[in-house]
DNA sequence: TAGCGGCCACAACGTTTCGTTGTGCGGCCC
DNA sequence: GGGCCGCACAACGAAACGTTGTGGCCGCTA
């Protein structure tokens, strides 16, 4: 492939040799492998030179962007100079979508999402430079010093209910009205950061948050939710669902406090990415709410 | 790069291998290779399969791409449901254009663009079935019966010339009012359609059209009418110019009457490409304008 | 805690692919 | 028509690849 690019660029077999220091012959070889691969002729071979066939120059494109993706792979991976990799919490959360919103408004930086298992995980991979960024909530006090963090988002928590559910029509709740409710969160994994957010949240209301093993992904959850009338649970505003449309799921907005999810962003201080900088402009500062509840571990990340 | 999407789908090594048809030993050894390449760890093997690291969740989504990238890279010269293939007179030119724009409003369908020598050339490529369709100004009475042509397209033509030619600082001029002045057109190739035009342009105004050798590319000409107070030349008004800026040329509209270039979309009848009629259908067929010339032999292509 | 099973890595070997040298064939151009 | 330029074919050695066979590590279980 990166042959034939060669041959094109040079128009000769000799001249595209000796840029990819390989004898004629080598190209020769390599041109005649991949025009059998593919079935079609991709040059007339002239005196001159070689010249692209038809299916030459429609193949063409798509063999320079086969090059470019290469090379965007390999850069992917270069320790120095890579793209900027930032952590989120899971791809189709808000984080991901305000990680969207940052390339849309800035697309000539170069991003690469990754998913770590907690902020604990986030941390480590900042210190030993794996990443260069990570949204989490965090306890700033807890942070080591030579990691920075600033609120960025405050992320409304809803209740999630199916349409047999007694809450179910109703415009908004306060988190007291759900006292008598079960929040039923599985796929809960015990120690990471949004654990200990709904565990904050169920010991300062009163509310019963229950956990059964290891959840079986998001899908079939949501099916369970729509179809049972006594279970609901607990998703943030921003949260994508990717509802078959008919699963008559309800989001209801919970106030009197507005529980609200404090997503930082997290960085190590001395990291020399230039797009670092760029993110924390884009991103600014939370501006503190009133009437939201958020942990008060979590309030120090001002 | 194959084994490594393999393993990341189906999470363990022994299943990559049995779906890619090879060994386990293979794929460990595939994965061990990428990984010195990149020089940077992919997985973490543990005793229930493979996880993928840090550097291995910001490589896959790359590694699709360069899957996807490769798959289209093979349907573009796939014999059979291939991406609709269309012959432009030029990629600056205004059948490009007007194909980017079709390109824009439907970005669904698969497009490959080729140049072809001339609209002989084109013709026969539709015939052997090699491309799919062709923006050519062609004399419809001397196409075989079964090509198709609809005239899509009349693109005014318009006078360039430098800041210091006489007629730099008109806002138009008539055809006549170039009998005087030598129109400079290097580059052109005899036995070409666009150089019928041209010839049948100044045959039909009494213009003095010089074609000097073979052009060296479009730069060196613009440079060279950008310093000449005598040298000037024609350009279709969707012709697009990367001029430095500075160059300072004049585009000089063309009136009473106003020489079009006549476009036709042409195409082998029966070609059962499903694109084709998007194609056709999105172009539709050019409204003859009042106060235009083109030549006789193009005007058979209602 | 010892045994077992699942999973991946290492080693050795045969086959295939690749690149090289040497040579042949067919157009242009003078 | 001879010379030259440019690519293809042939033969050979080297490197890469995939296979079989085996070993080590981890987690689960009795």
């Amino acid at each position: 492939m990166r042959s034939f690019v060669a041959v094109v660029d040079a128009g000769r077999f000799q001249d595209a040799a000796d840029d990819l220091s390989i004898t004629q012959q080598a190209v020769s070889k390599r041109i005649a492998t991949l025009e059998r691969t593919l079935g079609v002729r991709l040059f007339t071979r002239t005196a001159r030179g070689a010249r692209l066939t038809v299916d030459g120059q429609a193949f063409l494109p798509h063999a320079r962007d086969l090059l470019r993706v290469e090379e965007r792979a390999l850069a992917s991976v270069r320790p120095g100079r890579r793209p900027l990799r930032v952590d989120v919490i899971g791809r189709r959360l808000a984080p991901a979508s305000v990680l969207g919103g940052f390339h849309r408004a800035r697309p000539e930086v170069e991003l690469d999402v990754v998913t770590l298992f907690d902020a604990g995980a986030a941390v480590e991979a900042l210190a030993s430079g794996s990443i260069d960024a990570s949204f989490r909530a965090v306890d700033r006090s807890r942070l080591p010093g030579d990691i920075g963090a600033v609120r960025v988002f405050d992320e409304p928590v809803q209740l999630l209910t199916g349409p047999g559910h007694p809450l179910a029509d109703a415009t908004a709740v306060t988190p007291a009205d759900l006292a008598g409710h079960l929040i039923w969160m599985p796929g809960i994994v015990a120690g990471t950061e949004w654990a200990a957010y709904y565990e904050t949240l169920a010991a300062a209301f009163g509310l019963t948050i229950e956990v059964t093993g290891p959840g079986f992904g998001t899908d079939p959850l949501l099916d369970t939710l729509a179809g049972s009338p006594s279970l609901a649970t607990f998703v943030g505003e921003l949260t994508r669902l990717v509802w078959p449309s008919e699963q008559g799921l309800r989001r209801i907005a919970v106030h009197d406090p507005t529980p609200v999810y404090p997503h930082s962003l997290i960085w190590r201080r001395g990291n020399p990415h230039a797009a670092l900088g760029d993110l924390r402009e884009h991103l600014g500062a939370v501006k503190q709410g009133t009437g939201t509840w958020t942990p008060e571990w979590a309030t120090e990340a001002a």
